[in-house]
DNA sequence: TTGTAAGCGAGACGGTACGTCCGGTCTTCAT
DNA sequence: ATGAAGACCGGACGTACCGTCTCGCTTACAA
C-alpha cells in the first residue's frame, strides 16, 4: 500500500526499488495537484510527469490517493509535528495556528483538504485515509490533550474529544469553503475551548 | 443552468421543458449517487436510469454538479428551513439540531457534503456551489444571528460570522470524517458560543 | 462483424454509420499492413492513421483481422472475379496467372497472405476466414470447376477438389516462402490437371 | 542466434550453459503452442511455464521464432528424413506422406505451420526461418530430386523445382486451411507429377 | 584453495498496446 | 423546437508483455 511498510524484510536478490522513481511519483503527484486541482490528477499524467512508467507506479500504489497520502504522511510530519512533551495553552495555540497557515496556505495543506473530500466520494479512501492519516493524527493530538491535562497545563473541564472538534472543525470547515483563516479566529477558539488566555 | 431559472418566460411554440425528465434525471441523480457513491453518478448512468436520452440532459445542465445542487436547494429549503422571525438561543438550537441530523442521516445532507467535496477538486463546482448554495445559505444565516442580536435573544458580544463557524464547523467536520454528531456537542456549542442555556 | 451485415434492418432514429470514417479505417488498415507489415498494425495505429477514435472501430469490427477480412472481400471481388458463364481451359489459365499476380504484386494479395498466416496464430481468426472468405470462394471456384465439366470444357476425369489444390496450392505455397511465381509454372500446372494446352 | 554455434570456443571459467534449462524451454514453447496457439505463445509464458528466468532465455535466443526453429530442427531432423542414396518413385511417395502426416498430425507440423504463418507477418522471421530451415531443406530435398534423376529412378522430363513445388505446394496449402490430406491426393500427386505408378 | 567470471532465478524498470468506459458534441428521426 | 437514440473524437483506465537492467546466489575453471 504504502512505501512505509515492507512488510517482510526478508533479503531478496534482484533490484530493490527505486528510490529515485517513488520520490519522482510523489513530487509528481503534487505538483500537478497544485498546479491544475485534484482533476488533472490522472495516472497518466503523473507517471509522464515523473518520467516513470504507470507500471510502476501500479506496482507500488493502489490508487492516485495512496500516492497522497504518502506524501501528506510525509509533508505533515515535517512541517506540522504535535507539540510533544507537556503542552501548553500557549503550544497548543501555536499548533493550530500552524494548522491554520498549513490548510490555506501550504500545497500539503491542499492534499490534506483533496483527501478529506476523495473520502466523501470513495468508500476506499475514506478507509485508506482514516487508518493511515486522520486515526493516527487525531490519536497524537487526544494524547497531546490528555498529556496537557494531566500536567495541568490545561483545564480539566474540558472533553478532549469535544475540545479538538470544537477547535479544529471551524478551521477546516473555512479552508474547505474557500475562506481565510484569521488568527483572530483560532484566537477566539482556544480562548473559549481551553480557557481565557488572560 | 438550472431548472429554476427560465430566463425567458414568453409564450412559445412547440413542446416545453418537459417536467418528468427534468423529475426523472433529478431523482436518479439522488438514487445513484445514495446507492453507489459519487464515483458511480455519471451522466451516463442517470440517463439510462432516468431512461432520458444524455443530451436532454447536458440541455438543461452544464454539470453533474448542477443537478446535485438543484436537489439540494429543493431538499434543504423544505427538510432544513431556517428560522424565521426573531430567533432565540433555542430555535437556533434546534435549527443546529436538525442540520446535524440533516449531515449525518438524510441522503441530501450526502449531497451537501458531496458537493462540498467536489468544491475542492473542481474549480467551476466551487463557484457554482458557493453561488447558488452556499453564499445565500450563510447570507441567511448571518441575517438570523444578526435579527437574534438587534432582537435581543442573543448576547451582543458574539461576532456573527466566528458564531457561525464555531457552530457549524465542527458539525460538517464530523460529518465529513464519518464520526456521529451527538447532541451533547450541539449543545456544548450552543452554550458556549450563544452563552449558558440558563 | 462486418459492415455488410445489419442483421436487423429496421429503421432507427439517431445518427447511421459514418461511411467515412468506415472507408477510413479500412485504407488505414490497409496502407500500415503494406507499409510496415502485420506487426505494425495495432488498433491504435489504424485509429491514429484513420484520424478516428478507437471506440469507433471497436463498435463495428471485433477486431482487426475483421478489418483485413472486409477489405479482402472487397478487393478480391473486384480484382479477382470468378469465371462467369461456361468456364474454358483458356479461362481458368487467365484466372490463375491473375491469382497468381494478384498474390505476389498486389497489396490485397499480402492481405489475403497474412489473414492465411493469422489463422494459423489463432482459433477465431480462422473460423472467420474461413466463413467469411476461404470458404464461399472455395465454392464459388468448385462451381467454376463444375460447370467446366458439364458444359464440355473441361475433361470429366478431373476431380474438382483436388484440381483446385493442385492448381492453386503451389502458387499460394510460393507466395508464402517469398518465391516469384513464374508464368510458366501456372501453364505447367494447368496442363498437367487440365489436359494439354492443345 | 541459435543453440548450435558458440563462435569462440575459447576456454572461459564460470558454469557453462544449463543443458536443463535450454530443454526446459523447448519444451515450454513446443507445449504453449500446441495447447494455447502462437497467441499464448509470450516469452514470459515459456519463462514461467519452464521455470526459468527471462534472461537466461533473452540471453540465448533473440526472440521467440528462433526457439520454434530450434524445435522445429530437431523434431523434423528426427521425425521428417529425407530419403538419403538413390530415391525412387516409392520412396518419395513414401516420403510425401509422411510429410503430410506430419503437416496435419504432428505438433512438430503445427510449428511449421505456425513460422511460415509468422514469416508472413514479420521480415526478420522470415530472413531466419529461410536461412536456418527452409532453404536447407529444399537444398536437400532438390538433391534428392537430381540423385532420383541421375540414377534413373525419376524421368529425367521433369523439372526438379516445378516438381517440388507441384507435390508439396497441395499438402501445405489443405493443411494451411485446416483441410486432412487424403493419401490419394499425395497418390495422385505423385502419379502425374513423377509419372504414373503402373 | 581461492579468486573470478560467468550462468542463473527473480523481478524492477520505461515503454507500447490492449480493450473498456465515460465525457461532451453532433446528427437523425419522430413527435 | 423537443426528446430519444446513439455515433463520433478524445482520453484515462488498469493489465499484459516487451526487452533491458540489476541484484545476490551458485557454480567451476584457472592461478
Amino acid at each position: 500500500m504504502s512505501a512505509e511498510s515492507p512488510p517482510n524484510p526478508r533479503p531478496r536478490s534482484g533490484p530493490r526499488r527505486d528510490e529515485a522513481a517513488r520520490l519522482a511519483v510523489l513530487h509528481a503527484a503534487d505538483d500537478l495537484l497544485a498546479e491544475n486541482g485534484f482533476g488533472a490528477l490522472t495516472i497518466e499524467a503523473i507517471a509522464r510527469r515523473a518520467g516513470v512508467a504507470k507500471q510502476t507506479i501500479y506496482r507500488w500504489w493502489p490508487s492516485k490517493v495512496e500516492i497522497l497520502i504518502d506524501t501528506l504522511i510525509e509533508d505533515s510530519g515535517k512541517q506540522l509535528p504535535i507539540p510533544a512533551g507537556e503542552p501548553t495553552v500557549a503550544s497548543i495555540r501555536a499548533y493550530l495556528r500552524d494548522f491554520a497557515d498549513f490548510l490555506s496556505t501550504d500545497p500539503a495543506g491542499k492534499v490534506l483538504l483533496v483527501l478529506l473530500a476523495q473520502a466523501q466520494h470513495d468508500e476506499a479512501t475514506a478507509e485508506s485515509f482514516h487508518k493511515r492519516y486522520l486515526g493516527p493524527r487525531r490519536e497524537a493530538e487526544l494524547d497531546m490533550m490528555v498529556r496537557g491535562i494531566t500536567g495541568g497545563g490545561i483545564s480539566p473541564r474540558v472533553d478532549p474529544e469535544v475540545a479538538l472538534d470544537t477547535l479544529l472543525g471551524p478551521l477546516v470547515y473555512r479552508a474547505l469553503i474557500g475562506a481565510a483563516i484569521p488568527a483572530s479566529l483560532v484566537d477566539a477558539l482556544v480562548d473559549e475551548v481551553l480557557g481565557a488566555s488572560a
